[in-house]
DNA sequence: CCAATTTATTTCAAGTATAAAATTTCAGGC
DNA sequence: GCCTGAAATTTTATACTTGAAATAAATTGG
């Protein structure tokens, strides 16, 4: 084999070293996060995301634009927005000019809510990813966003 | 707020950012890994993540090592590897010696499958992370492991 | 204007996922 | 030998997730 040939394929080992362990810190992350939600809170992961989501955009958004947001299905969206309605978290809200869409915002219980889990998630997270100093919380998060340029 | 007070907010607030990239980015990968793997081989990422498993351990693994090494729950490996036996690619062995136990194979049709596959699938990861260079794998790989530590 | 296409969302079927309960078996102590 | 508790797996109920089909409304090109 040529010179060449033992470097790409090193190259390829690494990678799919770096994915494997991109999976397994994405695992461990959200089993950890999962439990902690579910004992403290009795909330999903996924109910939480789409809170997170709608707090950070209080004036409602569209059901396609929080499916893109959170990079899931629509029809994934779909039901967990059920379920918070359902709960009284959030609400939809029919757009006007355009009867086919649906703008979803928080309650006044869903922001009461969400205040809450986010205080302690937030320290959480800050147990989770306490073995990095701030160089290298940069490092990571710089070099993870590299992944989601255009591939089209 | 005291100067300590001001550092400890930033921490926290690039802990949770690189959180969020982390998600991201797993997002990303699974979303193109899985069309990829449906389109080309009509097979899921979690068929093929238990695969993968079993080819690395060819003697079989007891299902509880199988969602061990996964990091799901155990529910979850059993209808996964219904569905494997069923299309023939693996299938369950008893152990002797302890008749609760099942060990988990690769059928011949299996492991000639998972051949095709993670051929494939080696040139989707090496696609999708061109983007770093061997350093920067090695780099993101050694960070990343520091999740797994133990935070019993 | 209107047929054809596109867009926004929901519905559906199948598969994935968890936590908790149930089964079956094993292992030790008495 | 029997009992108690632990271990391996499956089952169950519920929720999440996807891709595709269905529905309904908006847009566009002729």
């Amino acid at each position: 084999m040529s010179t060449t040939a033992k470097v790409i394929e090193k190259l390829s080992k690494k990678r799919l070293r770096l994915w494997l362990q991109l999976l397994r810190a994405n695992r461990t992350t959200e089993n950890q996060l999962r439990e902690n939600m579910r004992l403290t809170f009795d909330c999903t992961l996924p109910r939480f995301d789409v809170l997170s989501a709608l707090d950070r955009y209080r004036d409602g958004l569209r059901m396609s634009d929080l499916s893109a947001k959170l990079m899931v299905s629509n029809g994934n969206v779909t039901g967990i927005v059920d379920r918070l309605e359902a709960e009284g978290l959030a609400r939809r809200i029919s757009v006007d000019g355009d009867r086919r869409a649906m703008r979803v915002k928080l309650t006044e219980a869903g922001i009461a809510r969400f205040a809450e889990m986010a205080a302690e998630h937030e320290t959480w997270v800050d147990t989770l990813f306490a073995t990095y100093s701030a160089a290298e919380l940069d490092t990571l998060t710089a070099l993870l966003s590299r992944l989601e340029e255009d591939k089209t």
